[in-house]
DNA sequence: GTGGTCTAGACCACT
DNA sequence: GTGGTCTAGACCACA
């Protein structure tokens, strides 16, 4: 049980939804590093696990793993499984959390200028939301 | 007391993007019913004309034609074509602009939450993506 | 006016439904020659006073009027529009009654047959049926 | 425990005939999922696999799965397959045997009326179909 | 003229 | 392996 403490990440994935299954990991992973709920050099569950446990396929775990350690956000340690990257450029892009969020209001601002819904409003409502979240 | 004729409808679609064409079409046609630009009864352009002025398959324009029936938006008049249906569940539902865009809005509550990003920078985020807009 | 009396035949069809219209009005035709409602010589509604009373095409009237005459229900009376055969082949084979009730009937065995339930049920059914009509 | 395997499913078409080929896949399948022939979380056959079996096109099978999966029949699992929804408003609605037959002998009931046959004539007609098919 | 159906075959995304 | 999307082109039913 030398193992790096026990890493209590839990994710999260809704399957029969329109966003795939390892885009839901991948994005879930990062906003964790972005948040620091995931620090640098933190251990991620490994793949069988995680497979067994949101009851998935363990290539579409290891497809998510992959993509992050493409862009540098994981690291491969030997014999160790996935880590978060110390501090590579991959983890400081991430840490942006704003550009994070940007994509999704990008897109709600979109439908709103096609809905022909004014700023105000949609604010208004983005806030209505933003409260009832909790 | 003539028809509205020449239906001046344009649709635009983007290939080789991620979201299907299809649906690209459905998601243009309800934003139109919503915002009024397009009325109940108003006909729309034929399925043969879309796809020549899109340059794309008839089969495509019609797959979306059909799911908008399907989902009470469009009517069909035998050998006629399409129309807006009049006032059906289903474009009563779209009336609702607000609801349409509460979704994405709602996707990026989460995604805030999950970043930490508190109320006042993802509304003050919104705002200025809003205004790029135009 | 001289013409044999006012025709007070009334024609109903439901637009947007599966069945064509044409088909409506054949089968609609059918049952009143056969229930005596329209009995042998009277006379028949003209295409375009149908047209205009349903709102439809007058080439859907008469395509309906022509199919009943090539099956010899009706007649073609010139100058005077169609009437109803007197006693042809045609008319003969509509008088039984029970043969223009029997394919819906079969339809509705067959479905039953492949849903399972058992003959005692789908007569219950159908007795049920029957007398909700009135 | 572990899943049926070898779904033993038999459809049938019968082409050139009037019912669309798709709309002919979409009621069968319907009636083993209200017969119970097809449990709720069953695996059908792949979309290539009826094709190739009925020798028809795939799309005209996916576009009747898919159908199934608008109706809340079907479920798709990403890349594995469709299967029955487990216990879907979809699934519950044509659980009702009797409620499927239930259209058709309507229209049996509207028929007779406009016929004036009485209902012991039309029940005992009925019968005698029943009796016929077996 | 309208939309609907089907085919044959290619390519893509997900698991 | 799975289903989804799109194409090009043919044929049919309806008004």
């Amino acid at each position: 049980m030398a193992f790096p403490r026990d890493p209590k990440v839990l994710f999260v994935v809704s399957p029969s939804m329109g966003i795939p299954i390892y885009q839901q990991l991948v994005d879930q992973i990062k906003r964790m590093v972005a948040s620091g709920q995931l620090a640098g050099g933190a251990p991620l569950p490994s793949v069988r696990e995680v497979a067994v446990t949101l009851a998935i396929n363990p290539m579409t775990v290891s497809k998510a793993y992959s993509l992050l350690e493409t862009q540098g956000v994981l690291s491969r340690r030997r014999g160790m499984g996935m880590v978060v990257s110390q501090d590579a450029t991959g983890t400081q892009a991430i840490r942006d959390r704003l550009a994070l969020l940007r994509p999704t209001l990008e897109r709600a601002a979109e439908e709103a200028a096609q809905l022909h819904i004014d700023h105000g409003a949609a604010i208004a409502l983005f806030e209505k939301v933003l409260k009832g979240k909790r």
